[in-house]
DNA sequence: ATCCTAATTTAACATTTGTTAAGTGCTTTT
DNA sequence: AAAAGCACTTAACAAATGTTAAATTAGGAT
């Protein structure tokens, strides 16, 4: 069996049945890295958990490419804001090399809440993780100065400041790449 | 019956059985300006609805206390990563203004879940929305600068400009008490 | 290997924001 | 009414970040 679903029993327990049911509308797929895994417009209608690989979600502001984050393996990518509301998203998923993923079509996925409560808590409490980890970075965003953001990537990321060009990290950090370059540049 | 179950209704619809049920286990109470409704380091086990008043949560962090948000009528007031997790939580609630709310318990909240799904599914959905407008306070403070943030504010929640203090605006906005008086300034 | 392009760094200067401190006005206490 | 405390503003200067442009480096393509 796909390993995703070991790694979704160490969030919630699942019933045999249920597990099955869930693999059932796993599908694992491979993308090249740089290509769109999700493009900006579309509603989001699928989940999406790396096997291998990286992934960003960014958006368009006043035609600048902004990262709004960076996702690595097991991590649920998903644009909730979009998904939630059943509308149009504003914001794109990209792969920043060759990766693989797992694919989970929503609609397919609350097909089987009715019957697998099982299945319904588990991706409640994935969208409650990810809820969770928007918390502290707005906490992060908040409070610490650009620099202080940066070494918090840094020990928190660290693969992201070896995978991710400098352009996406100084946007994802909120700040320009001549910035980023700078605070860089302090540590030697 | 009380309004916040027309509330809730107009979130997710509910069973009259739903209905009552949820409607036993929410309390209203009173609380006085500038006390704390939660402290800081209490785990969160109670959930509040506000129905008259304004609120924010806030942390201490350095030793300055810093605002991460306000909460106008009807919202839902929880500090979610204490509940969650089930840990104790760093932030604290505390009321602007002489305020009426509604409380509702979790864990008897939660044990209604098992016999009212559609109970499970109205807070899975308050929660969305909590997590969808987090999620929209990101882009804003990593895109836009000091004065930008000011503009939004006034306009999602001109309200608070009049309630909230100079000092909680400020940390709210990420800023100095002084920056923001000078944004202030600018308008005239 | 060489050329071409994109990514990153560096520099110089402008702007924004932070820091400290003083000043003004308002409210509360006595 | 006077005094004290608090909230907010203003000023002067320091530090951080943005902007523009040039220089350097790294990678890909041929």
């Amino acid at each position: 069996m796909s390993p995703i679903i070991p790694y979704f029993q160490s969030i919630y327990p699942l019933s045999a049945a249920s597990q099955e049911a869930l693999a059932g509308i796993c599908r694992e797929i491979r993308i090249a890295k740089n290509q769109d895994l999700q493009s900006i417009g579309q509603t989001c209608k699928t989940l999406y958990f790396l096997k291998k690989g990286m992934a960003r979600i960014y958006y368009i502001k006043d035609g600048t490419d902004v990262t709004e984050g960076f996702y690595g393996e097991f991590n649920l990518i998903a644009r909730a804001e979009s998904l939630f509301a059943g509308k149009p998203s504003q914001k794109g998923i990209q792969v920043l090399e060759d990766s693989e993923l797992w694919s989970i079509d929503t609609s397919a996925l609350t097909s089987l809440y009715e019957e697998h409560r099982d299945i319904e808590r588990l991706f409640s409490k994935l969208f409650e993780k990810a809820y969770v980890e928007t918390i502290q970075r707005i906490e992060n965003l908040q409070f610490h100065a650009a620099e202080e953001r940066y070494h918090l990537l840094e020990k928190e990321q660290p693969e992201v400041l070896k995978r991710a060009p400098l352009k996406f990290i100084a946007s994802y950090l909120g700040i320009t790449q001549v910035s980023l370059s700078r605070i860089r540049a302090k540590k030697s």
